[in-house]
DNA sequence: TTGTACGCGTTATCAT
DNA sequence: ATGATAACGCGTACAA
């Protein structure tokens, strides 16, 4: 009978890239792992001729650290967890690219998942994140507590997008939503406008509230009220919006300008308006929130509150660097501003 | 002097979740570890007493296999790189969340990436995804060379998505742009439509080939030839789109009817029509492709080609999970189809 | 069927 | 400044 080759029988099943170990660089280079690793980490000085031999080495070999291993040895998996509610959304997928850029430049990978906006979606991508050893997490606002958030923040540094926490259990960046919401009330007061239409987000999230009382109290302080059959509540959705705004007009209470919490029901309420045979803006004033890209493009051209989610999606990225560095976070949020495109005009005389 | 104790000094910078070992169930179910792992795994049968025991004590304790661990034993990461272009667009948002629904479900995680359509961009992203470690890749027809896509399907399975390449290393799924490109024109054509306007998408790319010839051909089996004119070159974005219907435009060549190569450069091109105050449909047809989710909401509802990108995730995902179990991978694309909305109706008469 | 022993590639500790 | 050596948590060939 063969006797089978005594060692590296098993390779076969092993990892297939192109499978050059610190082992190997170090013999090529005439040092111990060990001195590879310092290099490789900095984690102490090496003697600059050792130093020019590992670097040869790591060239002439095409050497690529292992992260599995790393993170085996080390307990760091440089991989960071991201929570999205609905990563298929344009304003999801702008935060991602945001996002991405800052932690792939500093040789963390990126996971991102979806929570659906349900609870339960949520906490399980985050147990799989956790289970998968992220070593850290930014997650967008959705149904989860501040509770349960502060329990995985415990675990790991964690950053929260999308709703301002209290307490130093993570970090938390909000948007300002009362600033972007008075903005955009503000502009068509200023246009002319005396009876407003609101569609706001889900009842549920904090955001949404902060935009709506924003939204009422510029109107208050312009000596008007916000009449609760002009307030309909959509869920951030194009469909949503499109609904929301058949729902007001089937109302039958006038009115000359319509705000949506966010772009995408902005969006399905123009269609809505459209249907409806009324035009943008001579007979309606459209006005959004967020910026996405496809705002530009919609017809009319949106009128919104900038809130540039790409750099959102960077700042959060670049705070959890600094809280897995040990470093306090600097972030220095943009504040909303007013882009006035061609979806708002002064109202029609009568 | 203190004497540190002997064991366990370092474990606090070890990973900071739940660190349940199996090690650990495995004494508390009186067995060996090896038993807890075949359990885990199926890869051996183990007694039924013992099975409950395993499992009873996996309860207790919480235990969650370190896919680190395993990634350094087993040689597997379960996790896949999924390469998109464009994160944050629309078409790859579907298409990721196709791709996280089937991954996610068979418990493989997803590394999404952008290329940004550069090649060199596209190849760093496969070099760190490969670097770690990933089960299989996924990838986003963009600039990167079948070659090239061979060379990185040698060492891992790999499914291309969005066009069709020969040979066996690997697999890949293209979109019928034939079907689809006819299916628009015929529409057009049988609208009544002569004068039909073409934007095509960069030609480096096959499938954007694909769509112009098979435009192209049936309008010559229809009897007409497509006037060099009439065709312009985007980059599948809204803006290119915009910018190639405002080449068309100046051109000064009428058209009567405009089929844009995806939905992006469709709602780019609505623009710069209404811009020129053109009406769509009245002055000009718009025909898309993709059928994207933001087309139901533009203004008028965009025709258009519908090849469900979600979905043709869900078959890359399914196939790359086939063939990383060594089983034949199925693919069912579902043809595409037309939508028709209301960007499109017959010319007027003059 | 079950346990033992070793290895996966790296980092951290302890000497030197 | 540098090198042994021992983990990190798990899978698996081999022996029993």
């Amino acid at each position: 009978m063969n006797t089978p080759p005594p060692t590296r029988s098993r390779r076969a099943n092993a990892a297939q890239t192109s499978t050059v170990t610190l082992q190997q660089v170090a013999e090529r280079a005439g040092v111990s792992p060990s001195t590879v690793s310092r290099i490789l980490n900095g984690t102490a000085v090496v003697s600059p001729a050792k130093q020019a031999a590992v670097q040869a080495a790591i060239q002439e070999l095409g050497f690529r650290p292992n992260p599995v291993a790393r993170g085996l040895a080390g307990g760091k998996t440089f991989s960071v967890g991201v929570v999205t509610q609905t990563i298929s959304s344009p304003f999801y997928g702008e935060a991602m690219y945001g996002i991405e850029g800052v932690l792939d430049a500093a040789g963390y990978a990126s996971l991102f998942v979806s929570g659906n906006w349900r609870e339960d979606d949520e906490r399980k991508a985050i147990e799989t994140l956790m289970s998968r050893r992220v070593d850290g997490l930014i997650v967008f606002a959705g149904r989860l507590s501040d509770a349960a958030l502060k329990r995985y923040a415990a675990e790991v540094p964690l950053v929260l997008v999308g709703r301002r926490s209290p307490g130093r259990q993570f970090l938390s960046i909000g948007f300002d939503n009362r600033l972007g919401a008075h903005l955009a009330a503000e502009h068509l007061l200023s246009l002319g406008h005396r009876q407003i239409a609101f569609i706001t987000g889900a009842h549920q999230h904090a955001d949404a509230l902060e935009r709506r009382t924003a939204f009422e109290e510029t109107l208050q302080a312009a000596g008007l009220k916000l009449d609760p059959d002009l307030v309909a509540e959509g869920a951030y959705t194009e469909p949503s919006g499109q609904q929301a705004a058949q729902a007001l007009l089937a109302r039958g209470k006038p009115f000359t300008a319509l705000f949506a919490s966010n772009d995408q029901m902005a969006i399905g309420a123009a269609l809505a308006l459209h249907r409806a045979g009324l035009r943008v803006p001579q007979d309606v004033s459209l006005v959004g929130f967020d910026d996405v890209a496809v705002a530009e493009f919609s017809i009319p051209p949106l009128t919104t509150v900038r809130q540039s989610v790409g750099e959102i999606g960077a700042q959060a990225a670049t705070a959890l660097l600094d809280l897995l560095a040990d470093r306090p976070p600097r972030v220095t949020l943009t504040p909303p501003r007013l882009v006035v495109r061609e979806s708002t005009a002064a109202p029609r005389k009568r």
